[in-house]
DNA sequence: CTAAATACGGACTGAAGAAGTCGGATATTC
DNA sequence: GAATATCCGACTTCTTCAGTCCGTATTTAG
């Protein structure tokens, strides 16, 4: 319930295992599996899935591997998440223009898609640069998020 | 993958309804979901979930049924949810106190809490009434949400 | 040219959770 | 006492996620 899949954290650790480090050409799905001790045909796949998002670069061959196919600054979590779980809405019913069954009585889909677009909104004010620049995390992005019903 | 449960649904629906109406001394599980089309015994169990957390209060027998126990302006959508399908966590491995196995190097996780802890503080701000207070929304809250990564 | 390393991608299995049903017990009103 | 409700646990079914297996294509190294 209101939770990301997996893929999709493997997916933001990848690209931040990559923007931290940008002097590498290439790293292979089992060096970033190695790295965080996660299942390695599972992170393949999920490379695989950024790369046809265009996200990332790959590299097949000896030596190969994936690279960020923009600066990690120009990436957002949201784009992520979009090319691994598809496009979330946090209502069961919105999906895309057919409605809510027999249920147009369903008056609460309204405010909830705004409460969607706001998560949406964040999630895009997140770049990996952001998740890659560490810890502490003084960041301090103070982004600012209007929801009006 | 980031979505409510229906139950969740139902239990926001079903206490928008129960707002409309203040007059009504109180609503059987029945009327809500006839009028919303709702497998009835699922409605029942999620209306005794919110009793038992305190938002609902129940009446066996005729004429029973439920009515909310506080002003409809006091209840928030982050306490329906949280009655019905537990605390949410946007991460995977958020789990309380235990964190994600023997992967420290998780610094995925805490970016993403910040994001957990806005979409709360959205859904928080968010009340019954507010819900209640027909389609054209000018209700106009405007509210501010900050997220400091 | 051959072999190793790598990306690609479909098919499959198992586990977990969600959605919904069934059946009975309890309480209240008429 | 009968009808109408809430209450509540157990159960089935369905879907989705997580993970694995296996074969193919592509590039580099030697």
């Amino acid at each position: 319930m209101l939770k990301l899949t997996k893929k999709a954290d493997y997916g933001l650790m990848a690209l931040k295992f990559l923007a931290e480090h940008p002097d590498s050409a290439a790293l292979s799905a089992k060096d970033i599996s190695d790295e965080y001790h996660i299942p390695a045909q599972l992170l393949a796949k999920t490379l695989q899935q950024l790369t046809k998002a265009g996200l990332l670069k790959s590299h097949p061959g000896m030596n190969g591997g994936y690279a960020l196919s923009r600066d990690a600054r120009s990436i957002s979590a949201y784009e992520v998440i979009l090319a691994i779980d598809g496009p979330f809405f946090i209502t069961s019913c919105t999906k895309g223009a057919k409605a809510c069954d027999l249920t147009p009585s369903c008056t609460i889909k309204e405010p909830l898609a705004r409460v969607n677009d706001t998560i949406a909104g964040v999630l895009k004010s997140i770049s990996i640069q952001d998740l890659a620049e560490h810890e502490p995390a003084r960041t301090e992005v103070s982004q600012l998020v209007s929801l009006t019903l």
